[in-house]
DNA sequence: CCAGACTGCAACCCTTAGGTTGCATTCGTC
DNA sequence: GACGAATGCAACCTAAGGGTTGCAGTCTGG
C-alpha cells in the first residue's frame, strides 16, 4: 500500500476553512487580503492556509504587482481522487476474494 | 459546492495511524484488541481512531462472540474518490473557462 | 458457573493546529 | 523619493486531537 505523500493532502482537505478558501479562489485567482475581506477570518490565518495547501500541490502563488495571488491546482485534486479511487477498489477486490474463499468457491 | 459530510472523511483520511489501521484490517476483519498486537500503538487508541473510522463510515463493527471486529468499507472510499474526482474536474473545467476569456476567445 | 479476555468509560498529559494581535518590511504607485 | 498597501515574521492563546494508564463491566467459552 503506497500512501506516499497522499495523507498530508487528506490533512489539508480536513479543513472546513480551508474548503471555504478553495471556493473563493474558485471565483478566481485573489491574494491572502482580498480573501480576507471575504471569509470571517484574519488574514494571517488564511495566510497560514494558504501555506498549508502550497504545501501539498492544492494551490499555487503567482506573483501580480505587489500582490500575491493564489490560484487552485486543480489536477492535483483530481490526481489525488484517482489515487484513493485506486485503494478503494484495491478493498472491494480484496473482500470479493475473501467473501469467496469464505464461501468455498 | 456541496462538500456537505465530505470533509470529516478527509480529515479522517488525514492520520497515518488510521492509515495503519486501514491497511491491518485490509489483511482480514479484526478486533481492537487484535490490532493492538500489532500497531505501535494501545488498545485504547486504536479504539478511538476505530470509533472516528466509524463516525464516518470508513468502517463497520462486527460483533464475534464477545469480539467486535471491523471492517473496511471499500465502497466509502471509491465514493469519497468519485466526490473528490467531480470537485477536481470542475476546477479544471473553471480554469480553462477562465483561461479562454483571457486569452479572447 | 466462573475465570479470563475483551470491550467501554473516564481522567489525564502533551503536542499540534487554528486563530489572534502586533510589528517589521517590502515594493508599487504617484 | 515617500507614502501606502500588501506581505512576512513572531509571540501568544486556546482548544482539540492523539496518546497513555487505570478500572469497571460484560460476556463467552470451557
Amino acid at each position: 500500500m503506497t500512501t506516499g505523500t497522499l495523507v498530508p493532502v487528506f490533512a489539508a482537505l480536513g479543513d472546513e476553512t480551508r474548503w471555504s478558501i478553495l471556493a473563493a479562489l474558485g471565483e478566481g485567482d485573489a491574494s491572502a487580503s482580498a480573501l480576507a475581506g471575504r471569509l470571517p477570518v484574519s488574514r494571517q490565518a488564511i495566510a497560514k492556509h494558504l501555506a498549508v495547501l502550497q504545501e501539498v500541490g492544492l494551490v499555487e502563488p503567482i506573483r501580480v504587482g505587489r500582490e500575491v495571488q493564489y490560484r487552485v491546482i486543480g489536477s492535483q485534486l483530481s490526481d489525488t481522487a484517482r489515487r484513493l479511487e485506486a485503494i478503494g477498489a484495491e478493498w472491494d477486490r480484496r473482500l470479493a476474494t475473501i467473501k469467496e474463499i469464505a464461501e468455498g468457491l
